[in-house]
This record gives structure tokens, sequence and C-alpha cells, in this order.
DNA sequence: CTTTAGACTGAATCCGGGG
DNA sequence: CCCCCGGATTCAGTCTAAA
């Protein structure tokens, strides 16, 4: 099977290349498991690491043991002191994995959360953002003793502080959100209904299944089609389905078989989207380069052409190499538009205009004439 | 001078048994000067300490003009380590002088609030909530690399696991939110206006006002008349401002003689009010808005899916981040719409049209799906 | 007086490829 | 490795000055 769609950034799984591992569940703990992963083999990791810290059972030591039961014998320190551990030992085995673009999004409460990303910054991950999943349907407060608690934290994290060229849709977010930028906040209901995975007795799967909402824009927001997605903690696999309806690859880490099953059943069942539907906006930035001189070399402006700003306060005449010349100042579109202004700095595209027969017009739709030709 | 309002619970702060800290501000650094106030003498705790924001260079808007960064001394830390120790001092100097059932809040942003939160856990205090500040008016992301960092954190938590009796006004926060539970996020405005604080140069006094409506809604919901506030980090004191409106006490720690005479100021002209006149504080939960891409994610629509305008006569297909192709067209909703029929603005919600059950319907009747679900 | 256009601002870890 | 430099990027307001 090919890749969906391939970018210059993903790896080519076709035919052989596809490692045994891709679009699999590893059954088994997250740190043994891990290690037979690649060093950087994948583009991003979704998290949702157990945080029943204070409500006894089920909290596991660094080796994957089973706590048996948060008793009086682990006092409130020696639990913190575990559970830092194991935290610890999941999210470096994540970061060897994870490729140097890569990055990495933590969920959870109030009861985990801040251990989680005290470790991650003394781990040298670098937080990008922490995005608050607003519940548009929570559970209410039965007791009226606190607030609502109506959210839950991510942390949206790089492999390290200088790590550069991460993958952020910014265009996509913004056409996603009616053009304005996206926020750290996100209202999305919990999840219920026929998404939520129920057994043949009729009672939940997963207790605390994720709904797919969330995941598809975290994969819009920070994944490109053909990435491998990593979840340690796949439970149920809404990752897994989400990632296979969006045209992104996975792998998953779970120990529990009957999760195994149903996560296997549900990832089965669904369709991925039409790759054509999956090509999202990008900005200028994806665009390739075009050099200034090339408005000359194509005729569409001419050396000696008299460019202005928008109001015509200030004038430049463009020399046959592409440098403009204003009073004093030359060099570069960018200098001398940030000359003339007395600043560091300027876009020369869309701060000078030329003469479109009689009108002022940018000269940065010249540009796009080009880009359109090619 | 008799204390506001007395509750079976205040101490009586009458003629000479008030303390000759209370209502005051104490300059110096806040582990010695709490040293002088007695061991369980405050009732609430409100802490802004600094972030350790690390920020690099300067950062410019799009125009160019220069964003006025938080770049005071306070605010540098050498390292984690430094942070954390500072973090772990002045959190042990409030639980002493805080009361039995006393609680505290810490406000952070995702810098400083996991290392803070996690302190809070190893020095034992109990977390009652994560209450997230979701500002209705943040600055943009510039550069168009994150999501834009629209909320901060709080942390509300009581001394030990075990400590009993705090306060908690559930009543009067459910009749504040219209009758339903407030829940752990509040959506305000940040400080601008004539409520920010000005020196003679027109510049602000202080980089990180907080909102009095903030504060109001904390004292409001975990303390009563009469009760004493301390805030360690008492800046251009808004918690004073309002605790004197609200009828409490305030003591305050602060190290910036600028930032006292500013507090004091601002204290002293501050006049209690009564509580009837105070609605016009409350932040409404503004509506929640859906954008269109909700309704991917809500598999409402699914990317590859056309849609019409009403007519029949333009068509265009979703793709995955909600963006339309039509043509030669591509963007949002709005944005193609208006660009099919040559205009300048669409409302694409009610311009666009889906394939229901073979009939057209306008996709505004699938938010209205969304709406009514949540 | 009202209305409008434009300037200004806010707790910000805000670029990346080529030489 | 660093340096250079092309050139991409903003939302909800408040306030002032002009009309």
């Amino acid at each position: 099977m090919r890749s969906v769609v391939s970018s210059p950034a993903n790896v080519d799984f076709s035919s052989a290349n596809k490692p045994e591992w891709l679009d699999t569940i590893l059954k088994g703990d997250c740190i043994s498991q891990l290690e037979k992963l690649p060093k950087h083999s994948v583009d991003a990791i979704f998290a949702d690491p157990p945080y029943n810290l204070q409500l006894g059972g089920g909290l596991t030591r660094p080796d994957q043991s089973e706590v048996d039961g948060v008793t009086n014998a682990w006092d409130q320190f020696e639990s913190f002191e575990a559970y830092d551990a194991f935290t610890r030992a999941w999210l470096l085995a994540c970061k060897r994995v994870l490729k140097p673009a890569g990055t990495i999004w933590v969920i959870g409460s109030y009861h985990n959360i801040f251990r989680v990303g005290a470790i991650m910054q003394d781990l040298g991950f670098w937080m990008l953002n922490d995005v608050v999943w607003l519940k548009t349907n929570p559970m209410p407060n039965f007791r009226g003793k606190r607030f609502t608690n109506a959210h839950e934290t991510m942390i949206w994290a790089s492999k390290d502080k200088d790590s550069k060229g991460y993958t952020f849709n910014y265009e996509a977010l913004k056409a996603f959100n009616d053009d304005t930028q996206m926020r750290s906040d996100w209202t999305l209901p919990i999840c219920t209904g026929h998404e939520r995975l129920k057994g043949e007795d009729g009672k939940k799967v997963h207790p605390t299944q994720k709904p797919e909402s969330l995941l598809y824009r975290v994969m819009l927001s920070s994944t490109n089609p053909g990435d491998v997605i990593l979840d340690p903690f796949f439970g149920t696999g809404t990752t897994g389905a989400v990632a296979k309806k969006l045209g992104r690859h996975f792998v998953g880490v779970e120990r529990d078989r009957d999760y195994i099953k149903a996560a296997q059943e549900r990832i089965d069942a669904v369709e991925p989207v039409e790759m054509n539907s999956l090509k999202v906006m990008q900005g200028k930035r994806a665009a390739p380069r075009i050099p200034f001189g090339r408005l000359l070399e194509n005729d569409l402006l001419k050396p000696g052409s008299v460019l202005t700003d928008k109001k015509g306060k200030h004038f430049a005449m463009v020399r046959a190499d592409g440098s403009l010349v204003s009073g004093p100042h030359t060099g570069s579109i960018h200098k001398v538009g940030a000359l003339v202004q007395g600043l560091d700095a300027c876009n020369g595209w869309t701060y000078w205009y030329f003469d479109k027969d009689g009108e002022r017009a940018p000269i940065d739709e010249l540009r796009q004439i080009i880009r359109e030709a090619s």
C-alpha cells in the first residue's frame, strides 16, 4: 500500500519499505514496546497517560508492574515519586523515537498535568502551547464543593528548545476557524452517543475514551498526510481511527487485550477520506520563492520604472539588477522599503506599488502572475 | 474601625484588635516580610508570581511596531532550579500564615504553572480545581507559528488533603452564573482602558496588571466579607482594591516602591460598594462560536463533500481543514462564497447548501445541530 | 455635537534557508 | 557552526484626531 499522500518530508512507505510496526497496535507496556521502534521514526506523538493518582488502584511503577492499590503503605510523597518516575520513563522513550522536527501532545487533568508538564520541561521538551479543551457537556459537580471541572489541559511541545521546522498548519486552522487565528482554547463535546464504544453488556469499553473531534484538530494542526503518529497509551484507538481517516499512519502501544481488540475492529471499519480533500490551505511560506529580479526578466516591470508606497509618499526607481534607488538609499526592495520608513525591516512585496494603468497596485500582484504561470 | 462585615468565622478586628499589618502593603521580598505575620493569620491567598517567561529577542507586529514585552529583572531566573527554589520558598512561607481552612490561588502561564503546580502538590497543598481564564481579547500570535495564547491558568488549592471547611460560595456563584454551576473556565477581558494604571508618561505602570473582574470572582467564590486576603506579589494592588471594594481585608507584599505608591493611591481611592451594584462586574460566558471546521470534526460533513449555492449554480468541495475549493478559488466558506459571486464579502453559513437526503439545505442547519447538542 | 479613520496596545518562550 | 537576509505575520479592543 502506498502512503495516501506523499510530501517531501515523508518517508516513502510504499510496498517493501513499510515497517512491520506501521499502522499496528503493539501489545505490551509502552517502554519496552517503544524500544522496538527505530530512533527518530515518528512525526508526532499523542499521549493520554493514566492520571488516577489519588483514587487508588491502577498506578504503575516505572517497570510497569502494577502497584497493588494505593493504600496507606504508600504515603503521598512516595506516590508522587512513583508517578514521576513512570512519567519520566515513558517521556524519555517517546523522545528517542520522535523525529527532530516532531512534536508531542500530552493530555491530562489537574491531578497529573502539572507533574507531567514540569517533567517535560526538565527533559528538555520545549513548550509551544498549552491548549485547554473546554467541554460543552462536562459532568456537574454533584456535591457543590468545587467549580464544575469543565476542561482538560493539553501540552503541545517540540523536542528541544532549538528544534526547527515543526509542522503547524497555520493557514489551514485559520480557514477552519472562520478566518481568525485558532486560539489555545477549544470547545468540544465529550465522547458520547454512538461514537462511544460499548461492550456486549452495554457498558463503556474504556473509561476515558477521547472524542474523535479532539484528535481531528490535533492532527490537522500539527501533522501532514502521510505522517506517522504514535500513541503510547492507545486505549480504544481514537488516535488510530482519526489517523486512518485523515490519511496519516499510526502506531499504538497498549497492554489491555480487550482495548486492543476493540480498537482494531474500530480502525478496520474506518474509511479514509478522499485524498484530494486532505489538501489544506497553505500560506505564502509554502510557495516557491520568486526573487524580485524575475519581474524584470519576465518583462512585468522595466528597468527605470518608478515604484511608490501605497500613498505615494515615497518613490524608488528600479534598476536592471532588481535593486531600488530612493534618494541616498539603494538595495533590495525590502532594504530600501525599510530605509525610507526608518524601520528595521520591511516586506517590499507588500510595501511597494507599481503603476497599473494609472492606478497603484502592489508589486505582489506581479509575483502572483509568475506563480500562477508556473 | 470595625470590619465592614463580620461573619462567625472572622476574627473581630474592631479597634485595638486590628493588627498593624492589616490592610497595608509590606515593603520587601515576600519571604522575609511574611515572617512578620503570625502563623494561621490569613483566610485566603492570591498569588501572581513571576512567570519566568524566558523571552528571546524582540518581537514586532506585522506593521513592524514593537511589542512591549515583559523584560523586567524580577521575571529573570537563571534556571529551572533557581525558579523552583524560589517557588518552594514563597509557597512554604504562604503555607505557614494560611489558616487551616484557608485556600490559595496561584495564577500562571505554561511557562511556569506546571512547575508551580507540581511543587504545590509536593508541599502538600490539595488541589480543588484548576481554573482557566479565557481572554476575550488576547494578543494574537504575530508570526503565525503557534496557537494564539488566549488563556492563563489558576490553581485553587486547600492547605492539606484533609483540610475541611474551606469557603466555597456555591449558591452565590450559581446565582451569579445565571443559575447554572460556575465552571472551571472563566471568560473575561484583559485589563485595559481606564482600569489600567498609567504613569505620567502615559505608559503602563506594571506590565502584567490583572483585571479586577478576575479578582472579584476569586474573592466572591472563596472568601467571606471580613476575611483577610494575602497577596505576596502585590504589584499595583488589584487584590487590595477589590478586597476593599468587597469588604474584605488585605495584606500585600511588594518590593518595588513605584508599584507600592501606585497601589496605595489606587486603594485609597476605592470606595466599598454595595453588593447589589457589583452585578455589572459579571463577565458573561460568551456564547461559544461554532467555526465551520467543527462540522467536519463532528462528522456532520465529510472532507470531499460538495456544497452548492441555493440554486445549484456554484459548486465547491470541502477539504479536511474546512476550506473550500471551487475552480481556481480556495479559502474559507465566506471567502470562496464571495469569490464565486465576485463580491467583497459573503456569509458562507447562509450562502452554501449541502445535500440532505437529496434536498438542498443550508449548512447553517448543521451548525444549529451542534448548538442544540451542547 | 456625532461619526469615522487611523494609531496604538496587550504575561510572547513567534523564521528559516543558504552561504 | 554562525551570519545574513529575504520576507511572512495580527485580534479585539481603546483612544485621539480629524471630519
